[in-house]
DNA sequence: ATTGTTATTATGTATAGACATTATATGTTG
DNA sequence: CAACATATAATGTCTATACATAATAACAAT
């Protein structure tokens, strides 16, 4: 086995990546300590952790103390995903960015969606339906439940001038969240603010945000056909 | 500022997000140095280093040589996806987990495929399709093609005995690969693997495996009504 | 054979020090 | 004022060493 230079972490990572491609070391397989890859490599121990580290970090190999590292059966298991900030995926298309509130509005939110919040029964929250357009054409509708009984702040805010979300993301950073994403028909409301056909397949991501046990926000964006997620492993 | 007892890298991050959570630190805005750090949490740079390079990791700071870091605007902006296995995900739901296949045939691919895949017009594939069930609910309809000039041994395997998915996991680890995530209507072979309805909205997962600059397998899965993805962040 | 104890070993992590890299700030020159 | 050169300060990384932690292996006792 030749040995290429190597100069640093990123060089072990590869090289380890490499070794395992050519079925050099099998996935299920334990591979050398990193006592023995840093004699081999002539580095330190902690140049070959910090690969190993970022190796189990994108889901190559998996590591136990005492039991050592070995290759994972199934490599493309994890995935980083960037979710795309509206404003931000808009702009690298080229378009322009807009957003238009169709409603809004200071009520009691429906079963389903106080379920999902975890809210109490007398909740009052902010309701908010608005378009996102990309140029002239329709991006995104989205359908918004604002908790406010945790940010009671947000009433007074003018949301036509900075989004929802943008004021959301700026005043309560670092929150926890659930997102989910699904496919789904259509509804009447889709329908309209994307001048699409009722019934029409629409991908959808759903996103909850959590300060500590209260749900804070609930939103649920519709996408227009044609839009896709990517992301490389 | 009472500082609670420091013991290592992740307290230090935890440190730092509660500081951003409680607004301490504003999204945009810098904070203290490492060596600062290191000094007020009286511990070494290389732990301080350590907690913020996970802390840029999932997202909630952005760094730069020199510039220093900083607290991201949209600390939602990134999550960590689990793509699950057919078979994992069937059993943790509780259901037997079978496929069967409904077609398999050497052909050659229509130009969409072949333009997807960047392979050579006389390429000659393996064609699948497979319909994967949780019990005997209907779970994933998948329409795959293999490159045969990439992977000619599988055609000499028994596919009926382990999925092609396991197999090329197995044999072709590490690969790269392109995911896709989208909504479609159901085409009449979703509609019929799947019993739905013709243009039920379905939730895909398109995706493409390299080895080096060539294409090894192009699959798309379509999930039946009901499935959907979930991430925390 | 089963259980409990002990030793071993691989990873996890902290430390201090050194040098590399790079974006910014500063100062100089035309 | 603008363009260029230089200094500076932050992160990026490697080194060597040390100790902590946990899973396994080896062995003993029941």
């Amino acid at each position: 086995m030749k040995l290429p230079k190597v100069r640093g972490h990123k060089d072990v990572a590869q090289i380890v990546r490499e070794r395992i491609r050519t079925q050099c070391w099998m996935p299920g397989t334990l591979i050398p300590s990193e006592q023995n890859l840093a004699s081999e490599f002539e580095c330190s121990r902690g140049t070959v952790n910090r690969a190993l580290r970022d190796l189990e970090a994108s889901g190559v190999v998996a590591r136990r103390k005492r039991a050592g590292t070995r290759v994972r059966m199934n490599p493309e298991g994890r995935a980083t995903l960037d979710i795309p900030l509206i404003k931000e995926s808009v702009k690298k298309g080229g378009d322009e960015y807009r957003f238009a509130i169709l409603e809004q509005a200071r009520m009691q939110p429906p079963a389903a969606v106080r379920g999902r919040m975890q809210a109490a029964t007398a909740s009052k929250m902010l309701h908010l339906r608005t378009l996102h357009l990309a140029g002239h054409q329709p991006y995104i509708y989205e359908d918004r439940w604002i908790n406010l009984d945790v940010v009671p702040e947000i009433e007074k805010i003018d949301l036509s001038a900075i989004s929802a979300n943008e004021w959301l993301v700026r005043n309560k950073p670092l929150s926890k969240g659930d997102i989910f994403f699904t496919a789904r028909a259509a509804t009447d409301h889709d329908a309209e603010a994307l001048q699409v056909t009722l019934g029409t397949a629409l991908f959808v991501i759903d996103r909850i945000t959590w300060a500590d046990q209260n749900a804070i926000t609930s939103v649920t964006m519709a996408h227009a056909p044609g839009f896709r997620l990517h992301t490389k492993i």
